[in-house]
DNA sequence: GTGGTTACATAACAGTGTTACTAAACCAAG
DNA sequence: CTTGGTTTAGTAACACTGTTATGTAACCAC
């Protein structure tokens, strides 16, 4: 007969994310230790092991996290008669989640923790995120917006600049908010001019 | 009368950032502890924080070395008749040199090492490479192949552009060579088109 | 009481960056 | 020659890391 379990697993594995979580935002990866996080969560490391298989398996599930919240922002984003207008809405919300929330953006699109590193069914978990900027691609398609071309093929381009455009606001290289503003307004404008 | 040297400092500074730079490309940023890069130049760790101050330190010249490296592959880019041509090529350029050394990369325009984080100073000394481009965008603008603008605010686009491929490309998400050609291709014509 | 099982925390291990410490190597002065 | 002073270099020590090993706890069945 087993002895009983002090806390329930889902609760457990659920606290743990969350002190990850919070413990990347408040202090960055480097505050992401086995130890820190369980002392969060008042129990041991051995709960990671358990839970996770290792760190990195605690990390990757941040990392999913990080995705599935820009994939709510993204179909929290209305869809107005206006496609063109709504694939804007779509890098905002991109740059919202990069400056909201630096270390996590870090996480998703870099390599901030040396013990992890998405593995192909982490990438194949975090395609409905990059399948919602396709179909808004496809909408602008359809209404004539964009010329005809593959939704994927400008769904990459718009990917690029956005990822471009965060990566280099987040290291303080596009000046204050307003300059970085009249970036992203430009960097947009061209390329949709471009895809026209 | 001081213990004379047993090596030269300004040689055993340059092994150091050298072994650095063959540890990081054979086998990544996890392979950079100041006790195997102080092991491949046969002297101890004490050297790391005597020459650098310490691993971060050391970390920051292979990241100046890394920019001063794509400088150069900048300035190899010959200069001919068409500006437009020629920013193509930078930004060919500047894919290699990702693809060419992808951990190199990380660390310049990532956060791969933990202790490292670039100071405004070596922001400053990065300035030359987005010069280069910046300039290429000036005879872009000049020729007409561009409409007219701040140079700078062309080069951003493009900056963040390049950086935003070469990003998805070293993770696989643009598929094969032929595949990543391809989004290469196509987004640099939508944004030279964009920006004519 | 013993045996078996799961659950959990702690100890132990090997590695990390960094600082502290000790010895080495040399010349100057007495 | 000895002592003192200085720089140089390597090693020891420390606190931390991820991870595995270990020991104890908690429960029921026999």
């Amino acid at each position: 007969m087993p002895r009983p379990r002090k806390r329930d697993y889902e609760t457990l594995r659920r606290e743990l994310i969350d002190a990850g979580g919070r413990l990347l935002a408040e202090e960055g990866p480097a505050a992401l230790s086995t130890r820190r996080v369980a002392q969060a969560t008042g129990t041991s490391t051995t709960a990671v092991y358990n839970l996770f298989g290792d760190k990195a398996g605690l990390v990757r599930e941040m990392f999913l996290e990080g995705f599935d919240r820009l994939t709510a922002a993204f179909a929290a984003v209305p869809r107005t008669g206006d496609p063109a207008a709504d694939l804007l809405a779509l890098g905002d919300a991109y740059r919202a989640n990069a400056r909201d929330n630096p270390h996590l953006y870090e996480l998703m699109f870099g390599r901030p923790v040396p013990e992890f590193r998405p593995d192909a069914e982490a990438g194949r978990r975090i395609q409905p995120t990059f399948d919602a900027l396709i179909a808004a691609c496809a909408r602008c398609v359809e209404a004539g917006a964009f010329a005809p071309a593959e939704p994927y093929a400008i769904a990459v381009q718009l990917n690029a600049m956005a990822h471009g455009l965060a990566s280099l606001e987040l290291r303080g290289a596009l000046g204050d908010v307003e300059e970085a503003d009249a970036h992203w307004k430009r960097a947009y404008a061209s390329l949709f001019k471009g895809l026209a």
